[in-house]
DNA sequence: CATGTTTGTAAGTGTGCACTCACAAACAAT
DNA sequence: ATTGTTTGTGAGTGCACACTTACAAACATG
């Protein structure tokens, strides 16, 4: 018995936002999270209920990390208006996905929505950032949701690899965008 | 010999565009593919170069159905301002993404992009579209990077279901935003 | 009608992967 | 020590699916 359940599951979820991050839930077989988790495949389904449990608890990870950083930004902003503060909540998300994994694990999952426990985890992980956001900061909606339609912008920069594509169009999408 | 080729690879091309919307490109069987247009799943693969080859050229016809919807748009545009251009544009295309294959199949293509030939036909769709809008409203860059990121909010909003969810921070997401 | 070409399919083949089960070793409790 | 519980794995099982091949029927052309 070399460690609890517990830090067990922590750790397969650290190896399954990256894993799932790279090739999505369908092309990401529980062997490679096991395996980037130091541990067995079999380990893995007896810690959670499925190749889906796990994605699940892994969209709950992503999220939190993401709320976390958020609200870690905010209390670095330099004054309190809404705009000092989203601004400040925007540096943190720009440097909390630096190393991209938080950013394509939200991509991958908003791309099997079809399943009605991710779409779920979706709208519960959304749900806690937005409120954050919009409690946090005491901005408008119409300045909450200018936030999330440049993350989004944010997301299709990374994927799409626009930043590396020196053409005006590309130019004009990738404009002031923090930090990509 | 009911059909020809070429016609059968329009055909097959609507189906996959469909098909991958729904499910994406791993979860999705070319047999799937290949029932909804109506042959066999061997023909498909004499048609295309593999399912990678098959969702790239669905790709391709996904963006161009766009492009020319945003196109005809700006056609239907009351004045030529660029922001009125681009209102049109912004009507054409949500009116377009009613069926909500178009927008689901962008999100997919995303998903996928680690595949380096799905990532350049990703590319190559929005540079299509982009230099479109671009050129065709005569709108600055910032514009054009702002109709990019309310239409990738747009694709949050469906793919969550957000305009199914009452809450406030939802509204805030969603308002404004046409036709969901 | 004979020969060639294009359209189309049925029936495989091999592989990857989700999930299970029987079993073992580490630790706890009495 | 003995019994029970938790942590952990190796070795399967069965199925879905990408892709191939061999073959057949429709059409064209001389």
């Amino acid at each position: 018995m070399r460690s609890t359940a517990e830090a067990r599951r922590v750790t397969v979820l650290n190896a399954a936002v990256s894993a799932f991050a790279r090739a999505g839930f369908h092309a990401t077989p529980v062997t490679a999270v096991a395996a980037a988790a130091g541990i067995s495949e079999a380990y893995v389904f007896r810690l959670f209920s499925g190749k889906l449990g796990l994605f699940v608890a892994a969209a709950g990870a992503c999220f939190d990390r993401i709320a976390e950083a958020i609200e870690a930004g905010a209390e670095r902003a330099t004054g309190d208006s809404p705009e000092e503060i989203l601004d400040a909540m925007g540096d943190a998300y720009a440097e909390l996905i630096a190393d991209r994994d938080l950013l394509l694990f939200q991509v991958q999952a908003q791309a099997v929505t079809d399943i009605p426990e991710i779409a779920e985890a979706v709208r519960a992980g959304y749900r806690q950032v937005a409120t954050l956001v919009q409690s946090r900061a005491g901005a408008g909606d119409a300045q909450v949701q200018q936030f999330f339609a440049y993350g989004q912008l944010c997301h299709l920069i990374v994927t799409a690899g626009l930043e590396q594509v020196p053409e005006p169009w590309a130019r004009a999408l990738t404009a002031g965008i923090r930090h990509p």
